[in-house]
DNA sequence: CTGTTAGCGCATTCAC
DNA sequence: GTGAATGCGCTAACAG
């Protein structure tokens, strides 16, 4: 491997002279400058960045930690993020807990033993609070993206769990719905718990009642077999909601295909509607009625306003960033009853 | 930042025998390590790894380099890298190239700084063989994904575009069809020229009459408007195709979409089949005729490879895995013709 | 404008 | 079983 050392023999300058045209640093004479990028370029050097690292305490590395890159929602968080990373000249490690808290604490040890500059997260859970205090006491700044994770000193960039989700049922209520069901994930998340507490407080303010019954509590991973909401059709249709709010676009599918294999149809026998788009799926059949939130921008904000903690050029306060979600109404809401 | 000074003087070892504990090398008393250890837990000291790396020249830092990781067959196979990698205890650095040689050569050039130990890549295309080369210059391992190029020495991990593209095409001829279009790309990157030769092979192979008006070049990127194949359908439906096969999916939505803001339906006015799967999707819509790859394994066999390369117990040989496709009919291919 | 000295945090190679 | 010296490749702080 060649180092500054066989630049500057080359070069007949100092290693210091090379660390300087290298890092565009101090005043280096223009023929010197060039001499030494000849060289440069004749060797095919690259500098080692463990070696720079070791001395700037920099490494230029970010990490985006979400649960699941498969979830179309964090897919393009991915691309957002590492869209703002490219920018701005920082490599971005992929990490995906799969919701388990053990495999959080795993990555963000690997990760505080690498150094990097920041970190990305939608965290697993209201335990996390223990991982991003890790991550302060390493002097790593962090934003929480997606999840809100509380007295945690970080910026932010959150959607709106109570807007989305009262724009969902409200547009069912509209439609005559009386019977929503709702199946949520984990009350151990941030937007699972505000999409539940969305719907308890939306159907109150519509005097609708609220039937412990129609409310089920599933995960946010995906799976082949999912019997989740079999006591609510394995009734008489009567005794069946006439609408279902899925709390991800996950459960969504698990919840259309549960209902396929039962022959219910939707949205004919039962609506269903949902958090989160399936962008590349509507584009070309245009069926779940969702909020759909902006899924790149959580990945591309939440880098930049990390790059500007590690740049220090955010300001003393730190930030959350709210971004609106959007009611798409398309066919699984069906047409208005009666 | 506490180091392995700091854990010595606090327990009266030498920063030697504290360097001996963390990697479990060499031989130590059970009571000088239990010493070390409730020190490093006391002070949460984490290995610097950059020095660590300096050192025994090794990063556990790996890289997956494709072209858009929003592309579902990307995102599985970035899903399968990932769960690998993560296994073996390395980290994985995510770069999206779009296509872009350029943009590929610039994340080569900041990995070879980084000195990741090795890279999973699905190339831009023939040119990529000047960045393959100076991975091999610095010696970092590589295994090529996906796409093939050729006379690089390195391990591959491909699929069978000519066994994927009969399966389709035969298919669709045992249906009866007689005029299929092809939307391929770029025939400078090998899955697309290989799809396209496979196409012509077997029109050839059943007589059929290749009209070059029926083949029409694209390339493998998102995009909100397009209109690759306006003269294939202006035209009186007699001109028409009766089926079109997309060399992959993106084309496929694509297609998809043109057709039905033309009013043409899919599959009765003309059948869509193409290459790869959009899983998620087809969970709950079993509409898209395909020829499905095992994505994930694309990625996780990837990256096991270039890992045995990285721990140098791979064999002499460079090997080659391929990649089975599989034809999964479905709604868009229709019923046979008459 | 350029070179020298020192040290980043750790592991290797020898001693003891 | 443990420690001391030395260097990995680079940059910061100085000197000239």
């Amino acid at each position: 491997m060649t180092t500054i050392y066989d630049i500057a023999k080359k070069a007949n300058v100092s290693p210091m002279t090379v660390s300087r045209v290298i890092n565009n640093k101090g005043n280096i004479s223009e023929k010197t400058r060039e001499k030494v990028e000849a060289v440069i370029k004749e060797l095919n050097y690259i500098p080692n960045s463990a070696a720079q690292s070791l001395n700037i305490k920099k490494t230029k590395l970010l990490s985006l930690i979400i649960t699941d890159i498969t979830n179309p929602f964090f897919t393009k968080v991915a691309r957002g993020a590492a869209d703002k990373a490219n920018q701005m000249g920082y490599q971005l490690i992929l990490c995906n807990t799969d919701e388990n808290y053990e495999k959080e604490s795993e990555y963000i040890n690997a990760l505080i033993s690498k150094r990097v500059d920041g970190v990305i997260i939608a965290p697993t859970g209201d335990q996390s609070t223990k991982n991003l205090k890790k991550l302060i006491k390493n002097r790593i700044p962090f934003t929480l993206i997606d999840r809100q994770i509380e007295d945690v000193s970080c910026d932010r960039v959150l959607g709106d769990n109570y807007e989305g989700t009262k724009l969902l049922l409200q547009h069912l209520i509209d439609y005559g719905h009386q019977r929503i069901a709702m199946v949520h994930g984990p009350l151990t998340i941030s937007t699972s718990k505000e999409r539940y507490q969305a719907y308890i407080e939306t159907l109150k303010i519509n005097d609708l009642k609220i039937d412990p019954a129609f409310l089920v509590e599933t995960h946010y991973k995906q799976e082949k077999q999912w019997n989740g909401i079999a006591h609510l059709v394995n009734v008489s249709p009567a005794d069946r909601p006439t609408a279902i709010f899925a709390a991800n676009n996950f459960i969504a599918i698990k919840i259309i295909k549960s209902l396929r294999e039962k022959k219910i149809k939707v949205p004919e026998d039962i609506a269903v509607v949902c958090f989160d788009d399936l962008e590349l799926f509507s584009d070309f059949d245009p069926f779940l009625t969702v909020s759909s939130q902006p899924a790149y921008d959580f990945g591309y904000l939440g880098t930049q306003l990390v790059i500007e903690r590690v740049d220090e050029v955010g300001p003393a306060d730190y930030r959350t960033i709210n971004l609106k979600p959007e009611l798409v109404i398309r066919k699984s809401s069906g047409t208005p009853i009666k």
